[in-house]
DNA sequence: ACCTGAACACCGTTCAAGT
DNA sequence: ACCTGAACACCGTTCAAGT
C-alpha cells in the first residue's frame, strides 16, 4: 500500500507540475519524485510520455465537456456557441501553454467525443444542416485555440519580463516607419473584451451563413 | 574554411531536419551532425536551442511577408485579408507540425513585424478603423492557426496508420449513441474546401462588422 | 499486481583547448 | 573568429529482481 498510485493520480500530479514548473520541467523523473515513487512506477501504469500527454489532453477535454454538460440550451444558437467557446477559453487558461499542449491532439475516451452530439442537436434544431452545425463548432475551435496560444504566449513573455514588452520598448525595437503598426499596438486591448469582440465576429460570420 | 557555418546554413538545416524527421528528431547533435560540425560549434552562432527554435520561427513568418509583398492588391478588403490567410496557411502546410509549432512565438526580426503596415493601409482605406482592422488579422490569424493545428494533427495520424482512423473504425470506437456525431463524420470533407468555407464564413463576420 | 535499482543510449550545454 | 573533445547533469525507457 502506501503508493496506490493511479493513472488519474499521474495525470493530476503531471497537470500540476506543467502550472508549477513549465512544459520542460515536466519530465518522467520529476513527476515520479512528486508522487513519491522511483520513474520505471509510471511505466506500469502508462505506455509512455506521449500517453500521458495524451491523458493529459483527454482530461482538459473532459473538463471542458463536464462544464458544458452544465450548460443549460441558451435563447439562441448564439448563446450556446457562444458558451462553449468560454468554456474551453478558459480550461485552456487554466494551465500553463493549455492550448499549445492540449490543442490538435487525439481525445482517448469517446464520451469526449460524444458529449458534441446535443450541441450539434441544438444548432440543427436552430436551423443549421447537420455538415454546417459541425463545421460552425470546428470553426469556433479553430478559433479559440488560436486566440489563446496568442494570449497565453503574450502573457508568458509579458510575466517574464514586464519592461521588455512595454509600448515604448516595442516601439523602440520597431525603429522608424510601419507607424499604423505602431498605433494599432497602442489601440490594442487584451483579455475578455477582445475575446468577445473577435467571437462576436464568428458569430455573425455564421449568422450570415445560416441566412443563406 | 571547409566549414563555414552561419545562422542561416543553421536555421535552413534545422528546417529540413524537422521535416525529414520530426520534432523529436531535431536534436542539437543532430543537426550538428547533418552540417558536419562537433554539436558545440552551434553554440557560437546560437545562444541556445530555444533562440534556434525562435529563428526558425521567423524564417517562416518571413517567407509569409515576403509571399504576401507580391501580391497586389486586390479588387476589395476580402480579397486581400484571404491571401493573407492563405498564404500564412500555406507556409504552415510547408513544414511537419507547422503551425503547432510556428505559431505564437516571438518574431525576432522587425521587418516582419512591420511588413503589416500596408495591410493595416489597405484595410482602412476599405472603411475600417485602425483597430478594427488590427482586430481582423489578429482573428484571420487566430482561425488559420487553430485550423491548421488541427488539419496538420490528422493528416499526420492518417499518414501514421490510415486504417486507424478510417470512419468504420471511428463509428465502431465511439460505440452506441451519438449518431448525429457519425454522422457528422461522414459529411466532412477536408483541405483547400474546408478551408475556404470556414475563411468565408470569417470573412463574412468581418463584413458585417463592417457594415455597422 | 505493483514497484525498485541499475543500466542504456541518449539529451542540452559548458569550457578549456586548439587553429 | 570559429571549431573540437571531453565532460556534466540530466533525459526517456527497459528489464531483471523484489514484494
Amino acid at each position: 500500500m502506501a503508493k496506490g498510485i493511479t493513472r488519474e493520480r499521474i495525470v493530476a500530479a503531471a497537470l500540476e507540475l506543467l502550472d508549477d514548473q513549465g512544459m520542460d520541467a515536466l519530465t518522467v523523473r520529476a513527476l515520479a519524485s512528486r508522487l513519491q515513487v522511483a520513474a520505471p512506477a509510471l511505466y506500469w501504469h502508462v505506455r509512455n510520455k506521449q500517453e500521458l500527454l495524451d491523458e493529459m489532453s483527454t482530461f482538459v477535454m473532459r473538463r471542458v465537456t463536464d462544464a458544458l454538460s452544465q450548460v443549460p440550451p441558451g435563447a439562441s444558437w448564439r448563446d450556446d456557441v457562444a458558451a462553449y467557446a468560454r468554456v474551453l477559453r478558459s480550461q485552456y487558461l487554466l494551465h500553463r501553454d493549455g492550448a499549445r499542449i492540449f490543442s490538435g491532439t487525439r481525445i482517448s475516451d469517446p464520451d469526449v467525443v460524444k458529449a458534441k452530439e446535443p450541441w450539434l442537436a441544438r444548432l440543427r434544431g436552430a436551423g443549421f444542416t447537420l455538415a454546417g452545425a459541425d463545421d460552425a463548432l470546428d470553426l469556433v475551435t479553430a478559433f479559440v485555440v488560436g486566440f489563446v496560444i496568442e494570449e497565453q504566449e503574450r502573457g508568458q513573455s509579458f510575466g517574464a519580463d514586464p519592461d521588455r514588452y512595454s509600448l515604448a520598448e516595442r516601439d523602440a525595437w520597431l525603429g522608424d516607419g510601419a507607424e499604423l503598426v505602431k498605433a494599432a499596438g497602442h489601440l490594442r486591448d487584451d483579455g475578455e473584451h477582445r475575446f468577445e469582440r473577435q467571437l462576436g465576429v464568428v458569430l455573425d460570420g455564421l449568422a450570415a451563413d445560416l441566412d443563406r
